[in-house]
DNA sequence: TTATTAGATGCATTTATTATGCATCTTAAT
DNA sequence: ATTAAGATGCATAATAAATGCATCTAATAA
């Protein structure tokens, strides 16, 4: 049972902007500081924009920035959208489900709470709070590593 | 997110021994019950054995039998012995885990706080309480299909 | 108005995990 | 001895997820 780096990756995008809410990041950037290829991530970030996350502009100094408040962002809401399946067992799918079991079966409404529960969790939680934390914490939500373009940009 | 095939099986496995305790279920049965495989049942009911829930024996006349009151098995437990992986995010695996937010990031233990709920969920629960139901529902849970050992049997 | 930088999109390919298949061995009952 | 069961290890297939690549669009700066 696990998550799929999609969401892991949609996760970490959104805090990376959380704490660079005065600029726009690049998916470089992004691309860069976490070890992820570029492809998977424009997928990750146009999915967030698709949902109303990002705003994404284009060009050059464009990037991404948070068109929400962190605060109102919740991580139960995002994983919903970033997972595509949440079939526990097979009778969750109805179009494949072979269990002739399925109406008098108890083991499905068992497992649907339980993944309630684990949403509710999340649901619990906003971007804010997961991002806030030590000034410490925040230096390593910055770039790395001195960009060609910043050195064009202080001379 | 989702479980394997082979955790649904697992308890499917279970759920059917608990309803029929009187006598011996082997495989074969099972997977013409449930449509799948003989080879990966095969692989799930020596694990569920090794874990103690199942009894086996070879032989004529041979199959499983639940070791344990199904009273006293409790589906977190399985679950947390036959799903292989809960790594949500990369920073649950310390032996891949790049991420260097990973000291300070709220996150992973979000999550693990998720988690922890989806499985208390589970622990709640007894195979007891998703067997015990319609007589019915029994019902489903005998052969489907008159064997020829059956008949062999009766003569 | 052109070059450059950035995201958007669609399709192909690779990788990882899970599920199946198959051959062979062991054990128990008749 | 034969048959009916499970045990085991290795090979193969199926699936989903991740990555790569080519090409397009949009914005900005020179």
């Amino acid at each position: 049972m696990r998550l799929s780096d999609f969401t892991d990756y949609s996760l970490r995008v959104l805090m990376y902007c959380a704490n660079n809410p005065d600029r726009s990041v690049s998916i470089a950037e992004l691309a860069d500081h976490h070890v992820v290829s570029k492809n998977h991530l424009m997928k990750v970030v146009n999915d967030l924009a698709r949902h109303g996350y990002l705003q994404t502009s284009r060009g050059r100094g464009g990037g991404l920035r948070l068109l929400k408040n962190p605060t109102e962002i919740n991580l139960g809401e995002v994983v919903r959208h970033t997972e595509t399946d949440f079939r526990l067992v097979e009778c969750f799918d109805p179009t494949i489900n072979t269990c002739t079991l399925t109406d008098h079966c108890q083991l499905k409404q068992v497992l649907g709470l339980a993944l309630k529960s684990y949403l509710a969790e999340l649901d619990k939680v906003t971007l804010a709070a997961v991002t806030r934390t030590t000034p410490k914490h925040k230096a390593l939500m910055i770039p790395q590593t001195v960009r060609v373009q910043d050195i064009k940009r202080r001379s």
